[in-house]
DNA sequence: GACATGCTACGAAGATAATCGTTGACATAC
DNA sequence: GTATGTCAACGATTATCTTCGTAGCATGTC
């Protein structure tokens, strides 16, 4: 992972199409994105060949088409964007980053509880 | 704030001084830019008027020197960032966002306490 | 006044991002 | 077998980021 570099805006957004429906055909990412954003086919295309070549992505040349999946898992890239902006904007201290995460946009009280949930198992693993 | 963009990553790392030492002049941000990265002073220069341009930094002409300063306040901007990055990775779900950070492994125990802590504070809130 | 020093301003250059038009290969339909 | 449509590849273009060299202006020293 450390080898391939911090996905771009266009190559995140991309990406999650990926992660949402696994292997992909450059017309069905295609598809996904035109419908939120105009842009031509041969603009997703292209960058699904830029992120081969930087390792963001994979290629299966199976028939005619090629398929595209994510190379890395959703849950490490999110990891490493995290620690990233940890690291670039909050001098590395987590809790800030917790505190602006829940200032930033009214978290739901389902998410709450969630993340409170997850405190609790952490403090269980920690007093082993 | 939103008319401003979103600082990039040298930009960020201007900020930073700026947030920790408050208004600077171009000489005093460099010599703590250069202390870690090697870098000239007119590129430090140029960055910050740019960030002038851009809105990200405010310019004081004081004296023939300049004195620079963050237009706006630190734990705005990582709010703000934040919420960027929960838009762009993690579908806008805080409680991933968190559940991630903490994957990190860098929160230290005393750093969990905090953020149990605010999430205690929160649930009075939220239940009042 | 000539010179050194410290400052800002400006422009250019190289790198990276993002976009799309055009081309040629390959199928399938008729 | 010609026409139509789909596909990947490639190059060109535009914008943005980052860097720094050069120039020009002010100030203080001798």
């Amino acid at each position: 992972m450390s080898e391939t570099p911090r996905p771009t805006d266009a190559e995140l957004a991309i990406l999650r199409v990926l992660w949402a429906h696994g292997a992909c055909t450059v017309r069905e990412v295609h598809d996904v994105m035109a419908s939120s954003r105009s842009v031509a086919y041969t603009t997703t295309l292209k960058m699904l060949q830029i992120m081969t070549e930087k390792g963001l992505t994979l290629r299966e040349e199976r028939s005619r088409q090629h398929f595209y999946r994510a190379r890395h898992p959703e849950q490490q890239m999110q990891r490493r964007l995290v620690r990233d902006l940890l690291d670039r904007a909050f001098g590395g201290s987590t809790a800030q980053l917790v505190v602006q995460a829940l200032a930033s946009r009214r978290a739901s009280r389902e998410e709450l509880d969630e993340i409170r949930k997850l405190l609790a198992s952490r403090k269980e693993k920690d007093d082993e």
